[in-house]
DNA sequence: GACTAGTAGTACGATATCGAACTACATATA
DNA sequence: TATATGTAGTTCGATATCGTACTACTAGTC
């Protein structure tokens, strides 16, 4: 490859990695003690998606390995916020189910986040976050497809 | 603000959340075994920059607490890819500075990297990377101004 | 110079992440 | 049905991250 271009893409993931880090530190401080974005992540996908899930499935959707997810869930389960059930359609599976705690979690902290956005909105406006995330997706697909 | 562009933001850190986490275990994965971006984020600094930097200098430039920076720093001191002396402007602070070993790593992990990039310069055009770069910049920017 | 407040780096403890190995159960094949 | 192979989840160990507290030094004020 042209030796010019690889600052373009060491400059992009470069970037990409520090607005990770401000936003994860941004968010997590609007969660109470102890709570991280994982947590906060699994609640939320589990009412965007459907609770009911198994860990292995979670662990895929968020792409983690299948013990970091045992751990996130439970630090969850030892606050409440979710309740595992053997899985009937299989012996060696549990499902992961929201209690009603854990709904509540989950919509304050919605309600705490949305307002860290909407001051990030008065400056980064809607119209160009759009324009900007069929980029981020496409380049999200290439390197899930391509992972090994 | 309006309910409908919670998603909109939302979905804009979810994917510089994934994007990071892939983007980090495919670059790692051309690292050394025991090497991590972080060790290379910091030779890297210390190469595009300059060398001779405090470790909170170069905590500062990460964005990371000063103990990770300790952590990191001793990591590259024991396999010899910096050394750190004495700062003489300041009996309390050192100087990292680089070693023809480090210089070298860094070297073999650009390259490394660079082949990487190269597959993913197949999908992911220069031009489109060049004209979302300014965005993520003005992104960065905001959240490093307002972080507390 | 003595005292006070502030800063650079480290030590330590808590916890998140993750790979390897293990257990229990499922599935495929004979 | 018996056996072999594969999979879900956990346990365990290693290490990265990060907050608190500490030490050594600096800088500002008297």
């Amino acid at each position: 490859m042209k030796n010019e271009d690889m600052p373009l893409y060491f400059g992009l993931f470069t970037e990409i990695g520090i607005i990770e880090q401000l936003s994860r530190a941004l968010f997590e401080a609007r969660l109470p003690d102890g709570f991280l974005m994982s947590h906060f992540g699994v609640l939320n996908h589990l009412i965007r998606v459907q609770d009911g899930q198994t860990p292995l499935v979670l662990a895929n959707a968020f792409q983690v390995p299948k013990t970091t997810m045992t751990h996130t869930l439970s630090g969850l389960e030892k606050h409440k916020l979710i309740v595992m059930t053997p899985n009937p359609m299989d012996g060696r599976s549990k499902c992961v189910w929201l209690t009603d705690e854990g709904r509540q979690f989950r919509q304050d902290a919605i309600e705490n986040m949305g307002r860290e956005i909407a001051h990030i909105k008065d400056f980064i406006e809607p119209e160009k976050v759009a324009a900007a995330l069929p980029f981020l997706t496409e380049l999200r697909v290439y390197l899930d497809k391509h992972r090994d």
